[in-house]
DNA sequence: TGAAATGTTGGGGCG
DNA sequence: ACGCCCCAACATTTC
C-alpha cells in the first residue's frame, strides 16, 4: 500500500518514526507542502533555511531512490489532489503541537485517511500529568515526572538505505537561497554539530554555556525545530553522556543540558495546554502592565543601537547570523521589557522574525519568562543590569568587539560601559536610558500591575 | 537562569 | 590598651 510521507517539521531521515511507520506501510511518497498560511515568502529568513533543508533532504532521498514532491497550497486540497495522482491510501505525518498545526491536522484527518506519528517529542503533552491530570505549570516537578517515565531505549531507527520505488509525480522546482554561513543546513550538518558538542563540550556547558564569545552551547536549535535532529536523538545523547562523565561536575554539566531539552517541550507541552498564552501573559494580572512602547527606542533596540555595547552585540549577532546566544537572549529580552518597558510581544515578533530557531513554543515560553508574566517565570523584580552581565559573561569585551565594530578599538576596562570612563566612543551612541533610573521605573511599573 | 540595599564581621589606622 | 572610624568581604533581605 503506497503510503504519502507529510513532512511539516521532521526534515531527517534517521530517528523518525513517521518515515519508519510510512515505510513499514509500502512505497512512499515524501511531499513537503508550503502552506500559504506560514506566508512563504522568501523575505523570511527561515523560509528560506527551510527550503534549503528541503533540497538538502532532495538530495538524501535520492541516494536512496526516492525523491522529494513540493506542492504549494492549502494542505487539505493538495493532499486529496497527490492521493490520487499517486494511488497512495493512507498519509502518515508527524504530530506537530502548535495550535495551528492541530487545528490544520484535524481538519484533514476529518476528510483524508492522515495517520499522526509522535516522534517530535520525547512525551506527548498529554503523557506528563499531575495525579489529579492536570498539567503541570512549574518546570521542576515536571522534569522529574518527564525524566522518571524516559524509556530505557528509544530504539532510535535508522532510514533503510534504499527506499521501494515509485512512480514518479511531478514536484515543483525547490527554491535555492544562499545557505546560511553560520548554520550549513541539512541532517548530517546537525549530526555533525550534535557529535562535536557532545565530544568537547558538554562536560564544561556548565560554565562554558554562559560565556557570550566562544560559547559552549550546542547551537542545535535551528536543526531541531526544523526536526533536521530529532529531539529524541539528542536526548538520548545526553543520557549517555550524563552515564559516560568522568567527573561529578561533568556529570552535572550534561544534565544541565538536558534539562535545557526538557525546557523546550516544557513549553511546548503549556502551549499545547494553555493555547492562551499566545496572546496573553499567562498570569493575568499583568496585563495591566502600563507599557511605554516608544517606537524610536524599539528601533534603538532592533538595530542594535542602544548604547549599551552588550545589548547592541548581542542585536547585531542575530541580524548578522539569525541566532542569538541563549544568555545574550536574557539580556536583551530583560533589557527591552525591563529597561525600556516594551511590550514582550513586540520583542516576541521580533524575534521570530529573525531567528532561524523562531519557534513560537519556546520564544513565546521565554519571553514570558523575562516578563515574569508566564508559568513559572523569572519573579518581576529580577532585572539584568546589563553593565554587569557585560563584565562577568563577556570579561574581554571579545563577544562586543566582534559584533560592534565602532568598539573594536576599545579597551576592556572600558567596553562595557564607555561613556562611565569620560570615553564615549564617535559613531557609537550613547545609552538610550540611565540603568539605574529604569529600573526604580519597572518596579514602580510593575508593583503598579501587581495592585 | 539577578541585583541592589542593608546588615554583620573583622582587620587595620589612628588618636 | 582601647574606642572609634573606615572599609572590604561576606551574608541576608528586599525589590
Amino acid at each position: 500500500m503506497t503510503a504519502i510521507w507529510w513532512i511539516r517539521r521532521d526534515l531527517r531521515l534517521d530517528d523518525n518514526r513517521t518515515l519508519q511507520a510510512a515505510l513499514e506501510a509500502g512505497p512512499i511518497v515524501p511531499v513537503y507542502i508550503f502552506d500559504p498560511f506560514f506566508g512563504a515568502g522568501s523575505s523570511n529568513r527561515r523560509h528560506r533555511f527551510l527550503a534549503n533543508g528541503l533540497r538538502s533532504l532532495e538530495v538524501d532521498l535520492r541516494q536512496r531512490g526516492s525523491y522529494l514532491v513540493l506542492r504549494r497550497g492549502a494542505p487539505v486540497e493538495v493532499l486529496r489532489q497527490l492521493l490520487s495522482e499517486s494511488g497512495a491510501q493512507v498519509i502518515y505525518a508527524e504530530e506537530d503541537f502548535s495550535p495551528y498545526a492541530r487545528k490544520r491536522d484535524q481538519a484533514v484527518a476529518a476528510q483524508l485517511p492522515l495517520k499522526c506519528i509522535q516522534g517530535q517529542l520525547v512525551h506527548h503533552p498529554l503523557g506528563i500529568h499531575k495525579s489529579d491530570d492536570s498539567p503541570y505549570t512549574v518546570y521542576t516537578p515536571f522534569s522529574k515526572v518527564w525524566k522518571y517515565l524516559l524509556p530505557d531505549d528509544f530504539g532510535i531507527s535508522i532510514a533503510p538505505e534504499r527506499f521501494p520505488t515509485v512512480p514518479k509525480i511531478p514536484s515543483e522546482p525547490i527554491p535555492e537561497y544562499d545557505q546560511e554561513k553560520y548554520f550549513p543546513v541539512g541532517e548530517a550538518q546537525a549530526q555533525k554539530r550534535l557529535e562535536s558538542f557532545v565530544a568537547d563540550k558538554i562536560f564544561d556547558y556548565g560554565i562554558g554555556r554562559d560565556f557570550l564569545y566562544q560559547d559552549g552551547t550546542s547551537s542545535l536549535s535551528p536543526y531541531i525545530h526544523f526536526g533536521m535532529l530529532g529531539l529524541r536523538t539528542a536526548v538520548d545523547r545526553a543520557r549517555q553522556a550524563i552515564l559516560a562523565a568522568p567527573d561529578e561536575l561533568s556529570r552535572k554539566s550534561a544534565e544541565t543540558w538536558l534539562n535545557e531539552l526538557i525546557w523546550r517541550e516544557f513549553y511546548i507541552h503549556i502551549l499545547y495546554h494553555y493555547p492562551h498564552v499566545r496572546e496573553g501573559s499567562f498570569r493575568p494580572q499583568y496585563h495591566r502592565i502600563q507599557w511605554r512602547n516608544d517606537p524610536d527606542e524599539f528601533d534603538a533596540w532592533k538595530n542594535g543601537l542602544t548604547g549599551y555595547p552588550v545589548v547592541d552585540a548581542a542585536m547585531r549577532q542575530m541580524l548578522a547570523t539569525g541566532w542569538m546566544h541563549n544568555r545574550a537572549r536574557m539580556i536583551v529580552a530583560s533589557f527591552l521589557v525591563k529597561d525600556l518597558l516594551i511590550d514582550w510581544h513586540w520583542g516576541e515578533r521580533w524575534f521570530m522574525q529573525n531567528l532561524l530557531d523562531g519557534d513560537l513554543a519556546a520564544n513565546n515560553g521565554g519571553w514570558q519568562w523575562t516578563a515574569g508574566t508566564g508559568t513559572d517565570a523569572a519573579p518581576y523584580f529580577r532585572i539584568f543590569n546589563p553593565i554587569l552581565q557585560s563584565k562577568k559573561f563577556d570579561p574581554n569585551g571579545d563577544y562586543i568587539r566582534k559584533w560592534v565594530p565602532e568598539l573594536a578599538e576599545t579597551e576592556s576596562s572600558a567596553i562595557h560601559a564607555p561613556w562611565q570612563k569620560n570615553n564615549q566612543v564617535p559613531g557609537y551612541p550613547a545609552p538610550i536610558v540611565d540603568h539605574k533610573y529604569a529600573r526604580e521605573r519597572a518596579l514602580a511599573t510593575y508593583q503598579h500591575a501587581r495592585s
